[in-house]
DNA sequence: CATATATTTCAAAAAAATTTGAAAATAGCA
DNA sequence: TGCTATTTTCAAATTTTTTTGAAATATATG
């Protein structure tokens, strides 16, 4: 059923063969950069270039990879912004087209994943200025240049991630 | 003989030991964060809060880890210049030092790791330019779309790497 | 130059992350 | 409600990454 299915779009789908194994290829690059496994960016990098919504099966028998694979890699993607579903009448099964604004996909992921270490950060900041050695101490000054780079570290950070967020609004 | 060393500092060390462990989550995080492995992250840490360079074999044996993993792991360091040697008289090992700007690790990070795979995704869209189906094509627009989009994307990423590295310097 | 010391390299071991496959859960439809 | 199609979950298998340990290499010093 699944080759069924190859075939019969062969004609049309041919044409965009090697446009599909570069988009695979190039959002695999692009989400492991971001820390994300392989088949994420495999499915991502189908749905890329498909102007029709694919199920499920689709995307693990086209992908050659488990349907538990593309689950959860649906699963991630959906969780990230960058899938959506979309209702195909007289059929019950999720139909997936790729989210193609990348602003969307980018500020998901910033504040999932990056603005939680970001808190996080800041805790441990604090935390390590009540470690710190008493004034006496003989590196005092060290111990408090080093936290007060910290501390501008997240700052800057703090401050860049807006500025990420608006960049990519283009 | 490294236990020695440990014991010799204790008093002066033990005020900042809580602060060294502190300060080696919270590199571990930065640096996975980065795709970093655990091993760099816990180096750098324990270096940051460290007023004297330390050995190689200091930083094996605070850490609990082989030779082998302290040198790859301060390999990948030096790469990034994020930490630098300081000579010590009469003492033929290397010394070492976290390097504490920030900006000039995550400038050689951005460098090193980021551009050239935004290089490389240029080259990729070019070629997915030429395995575009043609104008005739039913779904023609949807694919000119979608390259337009990836297009936007690399020319915004090619902005934003500055735009970080300025930010940065702060 | 020989020797001792320090560092790097790299194959094998260990650990961590990802994928699979099948059972369990869920949801649509008669 | 019961039946079937679809999706999710998760333990086990696989794959990838990281670490170790020891041999090889390099370096300083007498």
């Amino acid at each position: 059923m699944e080759a069924d299915d190859n075939n019969s779009l062969q004609t049309k789908d041919n044409i965009s063969k090697a446009l599909e194994l570069e988009s695979i290829d190039f959002f695999v690059r692009l989400m492991s950069l971001l820390g994300l496994p392989r088949s994420v960016g495999e499915i991502y990098g189908l749905l890329y270039f498909n102007p029709e919504a694919l199920t499920m099966d689709q995307v693990a028998s086209r992908l050659e990879i488990s349907i538990g694979s593309a689950s959860q890699g649906l699963k991630t993607l959906r969780s990230l912004k960058a899938v959506k579903t979309s209702y195909v009448q007289g059929d019950r099964r999720d139909h997936y087209l790729a989210e193609s604004e990348f602003r969307r996909l980018f500020s998901t992921f910033l504040n999932d994943e990056i603005l939680p270490h970001l808190e996080s950060a800041k805790d441990r900041i604090k935390r390590m200025e009540q470690e710190m050695p008493m004034e006496t101490s003989e590196h005092f000054e060290f111990y408090n240049i080093r936290i007060e780079k910290l501390k501008r570290l997240t700052k800057a950070s703090g401050r860049l991630l807006p500025a990420l967020a608006r960049l990519l609004k283009l």
